[in-house]
DNA sequence: ACGAACTTTCAGACATTTCTGAAAGTTTAG
DNA sequence: CTAAACTTTCAGAAATGTCTGAAAGTTCGT
């Protein structure tokens, strides 16, 4: 299979980004063929579409499936493996963040909670373990908003989105009549 | 110089999820202990500390510095140069982020941009481009989203992200009379 | 049970990234 | 100008990550 030089550029461009997002380059290159083609790809045709051997497409699979990113359906009559990516651009923003938060997020979290369980031996632990708490709770903080985010519908987001600076605006209100109700 | 084992464990898991955040091992390590210690250090304190040689220290901070996440200082009638992690926690998460934005989504947008401007050639370039149409917007609107975000004080990102599940009540409201006035 | 059509695994080749330490560069004091 | 006290650079060593392709594994129809 071959690629049109426009969709490839784009392949190739995901593969680099890709690398960055925590999957390898040939994954990415994978993820965006599958993104941009309508009708669902075999093993072997990502494969001769990539130039890259049938086994790193096999545990590029593998990897993606571990993201929650492709989907495998079946032909009848077929006994290959058909791949597509899994939803729409949003579900698949959503996949990918939620899946970084577990693997990178929710670990530090967990050890930032073990030390900051403990107490503090001298005066350098206890500057250390303000900055760990700042670090917690921001993190915490984030973490909730994300999920609070992700409930939302994708209608719902785009409001919310194009809300844009009216957030600002919506806040200061709030505040001023908050800090009228103390005084 | 020495950490403490509740430092060091600090200092080495930031060290592993430093990298996948877009700097090395060591750069994660040195910026983990600059933050949590309270006075400035200096490059050989570093090299000590983390037990790596003077050289990657030295193109550590320059990495460090290329963030904006560290500071020289002096201390008079001292050559040496002392170096601090800058600014409050929510100011180095806002730094990564924006320095993130740059390095790995304008590009991608750039891209993107660039292959929307041309003329499909066939059936199979219009799926690909609406896909790619998908990912810029989607890209365009977290983007705006995200400088909106910059923009707000730190309390007033605090009073946001404390409306937790109110956000979506808010929205709900707003879309019911949004479709009310429409009917 | 066998073979055809597929997929997965994994040892070793290859590629990239990171690190060291010696040498070169810079700055300041005298 | 020179020496001392520092910092930076960079070639090559070490470590890590990726890819290939042959072999092993799986599944299905007969």
């Amino acid at each position: 299979m071959e690629i049109s030089e426009k969709n490839q550029s784009f392949v190739y461009h995901f593969g680099e980004m890709g690398s960055k997002w925590g999957f390898n380059r040939t994954v990415g290159q994978m993820y965006a063929l599958l993104v941009i083609t309508e009708n669902p790809l075999t093993a072997n045709e990502l494969a001769s579409a990539l130039s890259i051997s049938r086994g790193n497409v096999s545990m590029g699979i593998k990897e993606l499936q571990s993201w929650q990113l492709v989907q495998v359906s079946h032909i009848p009559g077929d006994r290959k493996e058909y791949y597509r990516a899994i939803g729409s651009v949003w579900d698949m923003a959503n996949t990918v963040f939620e899946e970084r938060r577990k693997r990178e997020v929710d670990p530090t979290l967990s050890v930032l909670r073990n030390l900051l369980l403990e107490a503090p031996q001298d005066e350098s632990e206890v500057y250390a373990q303000q900055r760990m708490q700042d670090i917690h709770d921001l993190l915490e903080m984030v973490t909730s908003w994300a999920a609070e985010l992700q409930r939302l519908s994708p209608e719902q987001l785009g409001t919310l989105m194009k809300l844009g600076a009216g957030v600002s605006k919506m806040l200061s209100v709030k505040q001023q009549l908050f800090s009228n109700k103390k005084d």
